[in-house]
DNA sequence: TCGTATTATTGCAATATAACGATATAAGAG
DNA sequence: CTCTTATATCGTTATATTGCAATAATACGA
């Protein structure tokens, strides 16, 4: 039984939107930096920018600066597994 | 790859609500009917009964009336999957 | 039918989330 | 230092969600 479902459902509450949902599928087989994935959506850079800070601070991608690039990508072993039978 | 990530983010935002989280933890393993819910959580009864009703149009509970009483259960198997994967 | 128990729906008010232009910050090149 | 590229944050408006009292609907028993 969980404890807190606080937790668990910020987890879900990051999924949740049609957009991130899209990101975490890709930064899971490619890591990718923030202007590709603005030409990859067609959205503002500043809208990507705040998805991103949501992954971020839920722990659901990994950041690594590479010069002026930061490369995103999915760390989480969780979603993983919860993107996985989503995709089913 | 997923094609429509609005419906797959439609099932997630169902869930991701501590509320409706523990609702549907708790009937996976115990059908259940509305005022048991509502002495369960403490919660008013039009409250749990919003909730119900968007597990309801989401697919991811059932309904079966029993004389006054309306007795809801999880029958959705992807929702039986990612909540097993939560509770990790 | 009348009363009661059970659940669903309605109608706000409060809060949270989303979108995005404008602006700020950071880091490398020259 | 200045310019440029890449990303993050801010400020604001629009939209969505939440919580819950009040009310409606449903179904059973007397």
């Amino acid at each position: 039984m969980i404890a807190d479902h606080a937790k668990e459902s910020e987890l879900l509450k990051a999924l949740a939107h049609p957009v991130r949902l899209k990101m975490v599928e890709g930064l899971i087989h490619n890591e990718c930096n923030v202007n590709k994935i603005v030409g990859k959506l067609k959205l503002p850079q500043s809208t990507v920018s705040q998805h991103l800070s949501i992954l971020r601070n839920r722990g659901i991608v990994q950041v690594r600066k590479e010069g002026l690039k930061t490369c995103y990508k999915v760390v989480n072993p969780k979603v993983l597994e919860l993107v996985r039978i989503l995709e089913k």
